[in-house]
DNA sequence: GATGAATGAGTCTTCATTCAT
DNA sequence: AATGAATGAAGACTCATTCAT
């Protein structure tokens, strides 16, 4: 099974250098530079890919499991604020080395999926997927400590996710143009915090 | 001076061309399409505009222009809540109606801008601009009309106008990826309005 | 007006160097080297032409028309067999110097057309236009002298027109590869005398 | 010999799954296409065939002498006249039931060989001895039915396959653009019958 | 002998930009 | 000021061929 193990290699050296170089230049990196980091040839990237979308694709769900991944195993006995505090920070940590931060990065990726049917509708699904994991993460947390008998609803930790992903394409698109960076990483993660607002009062009425 | 007359026909009609064209497609659009759908040609863009950079630049500013006109006049005396409220309900009407939402029209804009340096620091300023704009209108707010003297801080107006702007860009940005989009506009608004929380408590003790 | 000339003398370069260079090498020509040899660039052809197959098109129409021309004035009082031997005798002078012989030049196109409805259907068209003034041609014509009352009716005209360029066409393909080519010009020119056959006998009744 | 067997049906597999290809889209099949239909890969094509050109001249081999099979067994005593309609006859049988015509297919093959000095010399051979056996076919026939011992010279023989075989590549190439294909098959029968036109007359005059 | 992953030269096509008119 | 023909650099994709397994 030697050739399967080679072929293995070189999809991870594509796709290694694809995420590299998409990170710096965006998605409309030339395939002979993506082959050239990774050693191989044009060709190579049709014959395991199939085409450059489906080579973006790939570079994408990658990303995405890779954010995944930083969602495992968070403590079910969290209060609320404190796994958004956790997920918020797990995101500013795993994405601000990045030359382009995270979300510029994912970007590039989604501009690319507007003009592209097909790639848009795979996004969906993958997007729906994160959030449905985010949302889980969410639900079923106590929302004030005093209180501990009184959990977010399913619907609510959805709807917090959704505004969790929101705030934080927002602010990770938008950084590059921030006159004042200063700060930002405190801004976001209060700005999350604040979305604890989204689940039903204490006292038993929804928010707002 | 019919010849200046002209020329500021032809450049709305560019104008006009090239935004309901980027709306559509991206920042992608040809010249030729612009020029076609204006009912001139690509040379009279490079006449007027100069190149297709600054074609864009020019888009972005009408486009954030109009932003600004719906902030203006908003009543002083509204407290903090409200004149979110009714500026986030004028940005969900100015935008519902676009064939792509405008977050995604000006992601358009901003993703081009990452790539070219003097696009980007003419972006950053009319951000900063646009950002002031929004945070001059949320600070001195009333926060708890129950205490009508204490009010949002310049500093506290700034920090909840980035939020905002980053809800709102993040929220337009995946909504052509949102697998059910029903009551979107209703979290727009709730998420928006929680972040009133990054202003200080009543008691005067810092949010969260 | 020098615009539109300098665009018809660009027009004819092109024309006449894709031409000369698909006679040599077959319709697969680089367009690079077609724009080389018109002193023009690809991006002209593309203006010009709009692209390879238009390209196509336009160089087999002027073929197709320069073979028209020779059509041109025949005498009507002509018999049958004298109007097929002149036309017969222009075919061959007027291929007999080209690197390839004219109907493998044609070939290639033909052939290129196969492969591209839309080439196919424009070429059908083109090749029913040069079929039809053949057949005008040789319609009314008398077939035998000794009874110049009895002439071939439209529908023979076209039968033999039909014939005649299928051999000439076979001939012509075949010249190539033929092991022994003396003697082919008289072959060629009494198999389409040969062809009068098709037309009814003078005693009233049909061919065979 | 089990290797053996297993090559000869590989080649036969590949054989097949060219011709079918080619007759479909030409000469430019893709060697994956041929490889898959035949349930192998390109590197069998190379181990057997050792390219493409030579993939292509086995086909065309293999063509020539399927037509050759429909040569053999012809009646000599049958007059020239009836031995012409009988080879016509074969041809359209063998040919009529092909995606596109025998002719089109036999074109592919000319066309890639007036590209390829090697496959041109190959073919030069195949198509003279193909016409030598036609030829053949049609020496020493009765011209007329009531003169039997006035027969077709050798050279005569030669001459009517020449034609005979032009008329029916140019029927042929010409076929897939024909506007009105109604009646071709006859008007071919008839073409090829006047074709005995270039035999001697019966009173010993030469044609024409 | 067959596999099939990788090669890499080959080419069409696009499109922002220029400039003579 | 506008035209629009031409530029020319850029880049995705194809496919016959090779070779280690």
């Amino acid at each position: 099974m030697r050739r399967a193990e080679a072929k293995e290699a070189n999809r991870r050296a594509l796709l290694a250098a694809a995420t590299a170089l998409i990170a710096g230049e965006g998605a409309g990196v030339r395939l002979d530079a993506v082959a050239d980091a990774a050693g191989l040839t044009t060709g190579a990237i049709y014959s395991i890919f199939g085409s450059k979308s489906d080579l973006l694709v790939a570079v994408l769900a990658e990303e995405i499991s890779r954010v995944d991944l930083s969602v495992c195993g968070y403590d079910p006995a969290l209060p609320l604020g404190a796994a958004i505090g956790q997920y918020v920070h797990a995101w500013i940590e795993t994405y601000s080395n990045y030359p382009k931060t995270k979300a510029a990065f994912e970007l590039q990726l989604l501009l690319s999926a507007m003009e592209d049917e097909e790639l848009r509708l795979r996004l969906t699904q993958m997007l729906e997927a994160e959030l449905s994991q985010l949302a889980r993460l969410l639900e079923n947390r106590i929302i004030d400590p005093a209180r501990p008998s009184d959990r977010t609803s399913p619907q609510e930790g959805k709807a917090i996710a959704k505004a969790i992903k929101a705030v934080l394409t927002g602010f990770g698109l938008r950084e590059p143009f921030a006159a004042d960076a200063s700060g930002l990483a405190d801004l976001v993660r209060q700005s999350c915090l604040a979305l604890t607002a989204l689940a039903h009062r204490p006292d038993g009425q929804p928010a707002q």
